[in-house]
DNA sequence: TTGAAAACGATCAAAATCAATCGAAAACGA
DNA sequence: TCGTTTTCGATTGATTTTGATCGTTTTCAA
């Protein structure tokens, strides 16, 4: 392969990628013509740019991260393994009784809960979450916000205002949600506020069901939510280490894998 | 079969959906005219945006999920005295100075407003309103909901629950809305929870301001909110008649007309 | 109620794109 | 100069996207 002299060096051309995405052409054979290097190149450039948080990918080509930075946030946990967190919130469903009184967490597997609730008109639903409220503000089971501060970057009521509401209901089940969870330090979150108010719902709530991908096991976050003496059942998909399972229902709670 | 050069991105092309549902134009045949695709993949977006909640598909095409929230409640009079409206929620931004707490009713009026802030983070919202809060999730003031019963025809929070977050706050000045405003019998709303709430948010407030065009002059609902010697000022439009508010005046608030 | 047209969902094949791997060229450091 | 590291391009098999087809469902009007 003879490869002419270095027409530009790595970090100018990756430079060039990110202002082209920036105006919409970002189509990965655009990309080549217009740089002219081999489409593994402008490959290994956008997984490098993406790996920075500076375009998405997507198939085709990338897009520019900048215009809507919130939603692609929330978009991001959502398209991610959505197939395993659709098992789980069928699995979770299956487990609400006729009249209950539920809360739901933050968090986009129970955002797909939120979504199957919204032909029930039997259930009294309690939540913290902005797009779990939306889910169901056209028709669907009587819903009830908590209230409280809102968090931007996951859409959740938080703080203390929210143990205003949530110190005067009770709930029959509570679908809650976690960024990490491990056997030695239990649920773990990134955001201080929002594990005081996982913590305060599962003491409101007869049962606390966990849903969380297998993706979250092991994982631990900056702020503590609660030990497993308070979760009943845990809803997770089939690629949680047997082991694990094991060993966590010797510690009380239910396990259920979809 | 033989594919063209691919001509935009998917992620594009969905948003160009988006936005295309958003001003109506949403049948599958036009979609596909529009944007040079089959219909099998229109059908194909159509299901992706549906399952992030972003449009909701009829037979025939999608409608937007965010104007069928807007008509339900505020179809009756958005289109007839929306300049109004607009105008009146311009003059009440103005009375916003820097750094305050402000409380946003629900209502149309009051959206406007809402949708003005987005440009602000030097603010606090406090707000029972759930479309005021979305034109705010995503940027802009810092949010806060006072939770509360869902009340699905106005998109608020209402009854008792709401009661324990508006006790711990208090705002500069509250924006509220109203459904009818006469000399004798003062504000009147159509339910008694939401009266009972804004008549909370009234004793909450430093400054209670009324935003209300013309049209809800001389009317009277069934439960009252309250007095006008809890009202501050009150912003109309012009077409209220001169008389009014002269009378007001006399009663104590102020009264603006754009 | 019935029948036709339109729309829909499922399925399959073609095309484009992607990820992984390998080898070669360039850059680098001593 | 030599050996190592980095960068790049090509190939191959897998994946994704797309369009066409076909049977079914929905809608609308008679």
């Amino acid at each position: 392969m003879i490869r002419e002299a270095c027409p530009v060096l790595a970090p100018q051309r990756r430079e060039r990628i990110r202002t082209l995405v920036r105006e919409g052409v970002a189509r990965v054979e655009d990309l080549r013509k217009t740089l002219k290097v081999s489409v593994a190149t402008i490959r290994r450039d956008l997984e490098v740019l993406e790996e920075q948080g500076k375009v998405r990918r997507v198939h085709g080509g990338a897009v520019s991260t900048e215009s809507r930075l919130e939603e692609s946030v929330f978009d991001d946990k959502t398209t991610q393994s959505s197939k395993e967190k659709l098992r789980i919130a069928e699995e979770a469903y299956r487990m609400i009784e006729r009249e209950e009184s539920i809360f739901i967490d933050g968090g986009s597997t129970t955002l797909f809960l939120a979504r199957m609730l919204r032909e029930r008109n039997d259930l009294t639903v309690v939540t913290n979450s902005l797009r779990a409220a939306l889910e169901l503000a056209e028709k669907g089971p009587r819903v009830i916000l908590t209230g409280g501060e809102l968090r931007r970057i996951s859409q959740t009521m938080v703080g203390p205002l929210t143990s205003a509401v949530l110190g005067q209901v009770r709930v029959d089940k509570a679908f809650m949600g976690t960024m990490g969870f491990c056997l030695t330090n239990g649920l773990t979150t990134t955001d201080p506020n929002e594990a005081y108010v996982k913590n305060l719902v599962a003491e409101h709530a007869n049962q606390v069901i966990l849903l969380a991908d297998s993706s979250k096991a092991e994982k631990v976050c900056f702020a503590r939510v609660s030990d497993w003496d308070k979760v009943d059942c845990l809803v997770s998909d089939d690629k949680l280490p047997p082991s694990f399972a094991k060993s966590l229902r010797k510690l009380g709670p239910k396990v259920r894998m979809t």
